[in-house]
DNA sequence: CGATTAATTGACAAAACTCAATACGAGTGG
DNA sequence: CCACTCGTATTGAGTTTTGTCAATTAATCG
C-alpha cells in the first residue's frame, strides 16, 4: 500500500497551483498528497478531538491512528483504524463526533476541507470520489456493526484479523500497531478477553505469535471458516 | 414528519422535465418526491435484495423499512430502520450489500440512482445534499456501533426507545412499527431479552406498555440517565 | 370463536466480565 | 551486558449477564 514519505512529497505551496491542474480526474489520494499539508504526531498524539470543528480531511502517510469515542465511566468504543494511504474526516459534516489519535508515531496528511468541497465543485469527478469513500466508510462501519452485533469472542478476532491481514499487502502474517486494549475497544470485548482468545487460537494450531503484536497465519482456512457467511 | 402519499404526488412522467427546473436548490427530500415513483410493498416484502445492483434510491412515504444482512446459520442484524421521511439505499455504491425488506405495509418513493447523479452534476447543492445525508447514515452508523459494542441491555433499550421517540414526533410515548425480533436484531440482543428488559422497565415504573408496540414513557429522565455520556 | 403468530416468563447453561496475580518486553542506567 | 522499572500482556478463579430451550400467555386475523 501506498507508504509516502513527506521528503518525497513536493511542500504543500509549491505545488498547490499547479496540481489542480494537472489532476482533472485525479486520485482523491494523489490530489490530497499533493495539496496537503504533512504533520507529525508523536504516539498517543490527539489528532482531532470530539465535538472539534471539523476543518480538515486526512490521509495516513505512515503509522497507523484510531478513532475513538470515550464515555464519562470510562468505556471507550474505538469505531476504525486507519492505515497509510486511509482518508479519513470525512465522517463529520460541522463537528465530530468521535475523536483521532494516533497510535504510534505517525504523519498525516491535512487538507482544508474547504479546499477539497471547492475542488469538488468544479470537478464533478473530484465530487464522485470525495462521496464515493464516504460510502467506503459507511460500508465498512456497517460491517462492523454486523461483528459487533452478533459475533462471538473467536469470531470477533478471525474476523479482525483478516481485515487487518487484507489491508496490509501481507503473506501470511500481520503486524498489530495497536495494543490489546485499542483490539478489545474496537471489537467490543475487554483486554483479557481478547488475550485468552488469541491465546487459544495458538494453542490450536491456527495462529502463532512470537511477539505480541505479530501474529502468524498457519491456519487461514481455519480463521476464514470462523467468519463465514460474514461480509469482512 | 413527512407522510407523502401518493395520491398528492404529481404523476411522475408528467412532472418530470418541470420539476428539474423549478427546483434548481430543491431539497433533496422534495426533488425525490416529485421525481420519484411510487410503490407500495406488503408487510415483509422484499425492497431490494443483498449483491442486487443498487440502481435506485429511496425515501419511505409511509410505513417503515428495516435494513438487514442474513447469515448462513441464521442470525441477523438488523443495521437500521427507516421512517417516512428517510432516504435509503445510499449505503451502496455498485451492489447492496444488507437487504431492505418492508416491516409493514408500506409506500416507497423510488428515483433512478443515476438520474440523481446526473441533477447532481448540474447542481452542487443537490451533490451536497448527497453527500450529507451520506454522511448522516455514516454518523449514525457509527453511533450505532457504540451501542452495540459497550452498552448493556438496558442501555441499548433506553437508547433504542430515545432514538425511535426522537424520529417520532412523540408526545411521550412510541408507537413501534416492528417485531420484538427486529428489535433484538437491531440491539444485538435475543428476543428474550428485549422482553424482559422491557418488562422491568416496566415493573420500575419507567414505561408503561398498554400494548406491546406502544410504550409510554413516565419517567424519561431515567431513561435519559441509561444513556449517559452516549450520542442518540 | 378458534387458529396462528407474537410476546412473555421460567429454569438452566454458557460466554464474557471482573478482580487479582503473574509474566513478558522494551527502554534505562549502573 | 545485566538488572531494574514501567507499561503491556497473560493467566486464574469466581461472578454476572445474556443466551438457550421450553412452556405459557397475549394479540391478531380470518
Amino acid at each position: 500500500m501506498l507508504q509516502w514519505r513527506s521528503e518525497t512529497r513536493p511542500s504543500r505551496n509549491a505545488a498547490f497551483a499547479a496540481t489542480l491542474q494537472d489532476a482533472p480526474t485525479g486520485q482523491l489520494a494523489e490530489v490530497i498528497g499533493l495539496m496537503g499539508a504533512c504533520m507529525k504526531f508523536d504516539r498517543g498524539a490527539e489528532i482531532f478531538a470530539e465535538d472539534e470543528a471539523a476543518e480538515y480531511i486526512y490521509m495516513v502517510a505512515s503509522g497507523a491512528v484510531r478513532l475513538s469515542k470515550l464515555l464519562s465511566d470510562g468505556r471507550r468504543q474505538i469505531g476504525a483504524f486507519y492505515l497509510p494511504g486511509d482518508i479519513f474526516g470525512l465522517e463529520a459534516e460541522e463537528t465530530h463526533s468521535f475523536s483521532a489519535e494516533s497510535i504510534c508515531d505517525s504523519q498525516v496528511v491535512l487538507v482544508k476541507r474547504s479546499a477539497l468541497v471547492a475542488e469538488a465543485v468544479r470537478d464533478g469527478e473530484m465530487a464522485r470520489q470525495l462521496w464515493g469513500k464516504t460510502v467506503g466508510h459507511l460500508q465498512r462501519a456497517q460491517s462492523h456493526m454486523l461483528l459487533l452485533g452478533r459475533k462471538n469472542a473467536q469470531e470477533r478476532i478471525a474476523a479482525f484479523l483478516m481485515e487487518m491481514a487484507g489491508r496490509q499487502d501481507s503473506d501470511g502474517s500481520v503486524e498489530l500497531p495497536m495494543s490489546r486494549q485499542d483490539i478489545a475497544d474496537y471489537l467490543g470485548l475487554t483486554i483479557e478477553t481478547v488475550s485468552r482468545t488469541l491465546t487459544q487460537l495458538e494453542r490450536d494450531g491456527v495462529i502463532s505469535m512470537p511477539i505480541s503484536r505479530h501474529i502468524v497465519f498457519n491456519d487461514a482456512a481455519a480463521l476464514d471458516k470462523m467468519n463465514d457467511g460474514w461480509a469482512a
